[in-house]
DNA sequence: TTATTAATCTACTAAATCTATAGGGTTTGT
DNA sequence: ACAAACCCTATAGATTTAGTAGATTAATAA
C-alpha cells in the first residue's frame, strides 16, 4: 500500500503542475486545497526539494514550485524518491537492490520470479507517465 | 513492499506443493528447509487453514497439507489472505474499498486514476498465476 | 491401558520499525 | 516587521516480526 507520504506528494506535485505560470505557491496554500496536514506537508516537500524535483523561495511570496516542465517528470522518479523501491521485494528492486537473507539461490526462488512479473509491469506504467499525465485528469 | 509474512507464507505454499502426494508436512520441516522463523511460520500456516487454503493434522505424523491441488489455487487469493489488498490505494481496491478521506471526488484524483492502471496490470499477473506456476521454477 | 512423544493450537509479550503528525525555534528574503 | 521556508525534536499509534509458555490432540510404545 502507498504511503500517505507518497500519496499528498503525488497530490501536491499534481497541485503545482496544474498552477499557472511558475510563481512559487505557499505550503499552507497546497495544504487547505488538497487537505493535508500542514506540518506533514512541510516535511514531503523538503524531500522533493532535496531530491531535485522541487525549487524554494524563503519569504514573503516564497513558497515551493517546479523545478521541471511537468512533462518532465517521470513517475518513476517520484515513486523513488517518495514512496522508495517499485518493486515489493528487495531482491528484483533495480534501484534499492538487497539480497534476501533466506534465500540461497535467486533464480530459484518463486517469489523472486513472480516479483519479477509485476515489477516490470509496474515500471512500464511508472515510465510511460509523467507529472503531466496527472495534471490532465 | 511485501511483508515478511507474505514472502514466508508463499514459500511456505510453494514447498507444500513441490511434496509427493499429499501427507502432513511439520511445520519444523518446511521452517528448516525454507530458512524461516518455526513461531513466525506457524502464525502464518495457521491463517492460512482459517482461510481454507491448507488444511492441519495435530499429534505425531501431524503437519499441514494443502486442501486443493496448486493449479487450483491463484495467487489472487494468497495475497489478499496474507498481504491484504492487491491495490496501493484503498480507493481502488475491489475486495478492500475505503473512500479516502482528503478526496471529494475520486475520478478526479490523479492518484486514482493512476493506481487503477497499476491494479489492474498487476490483477492480471496474479489472476493468472497459481500456486502451480510458482512450483515449477 | 498408560506413558511418552510429537505435533498443532492459543495467548501473551516485546522489541523494533514505520507512520503521520505536532511543536517550536531558526533563517532568509521582501 | 513580517512571512515564509527550514530544521530539529518528540510522540502516539500502528504494524511487523518475532519470542515465550503452555494447552491440546493424536499416534505409538511400553
Amino acid at each position: 500500500m502507498l504511503s500517505k507520504k507518497t500519496k499528498y506528494g503525488i497530490k501536491a506535485l499534481t497541485f503545482l503542475g496544474r498552477q499557472e505560470g511558475n510563481t512559487p505557491v505557499a505550503i499552507a496554500s497546497i495544504s487547505k486545497s488538497e487537505n493535508i496536514s500542514l506540518k506533514f506537508l512541510e516535511s514531503i516537500l523538503l524531500t522533493l526539494r532535496k531530491n531535485g524535483i522541487l525549487g524554494s523561495k524563503k519569504g514573503k511570496g516564497g513558497g515551493y514550485y517546479l523545478l521541471k516542465s511537468p512533462s518532465d517528470i517521470p513517475m518513476t522518479a517520484i515513486m523513488r524518491i517518495l514512496e522508495g523501491p517499485i518493486s515489493m521485494v528487495p531482491c528484483v528492486s533495480l534501484n534499492f537492490y538487497e539480497k534476501c537473507a533466506d534465500c540461497p539461490d535467486e533464480n530459484a526462488c518463486a517469489v523472486h520470479n513472480l516479483m519479477i512479473k509485476v515489477r516490470d509491469n509496474t515500471l512500464e506504467i511508472f515510465r510511460n507517465t509523467s507529472l503531466a499525465d496527472l495534471c490532465n485528469c
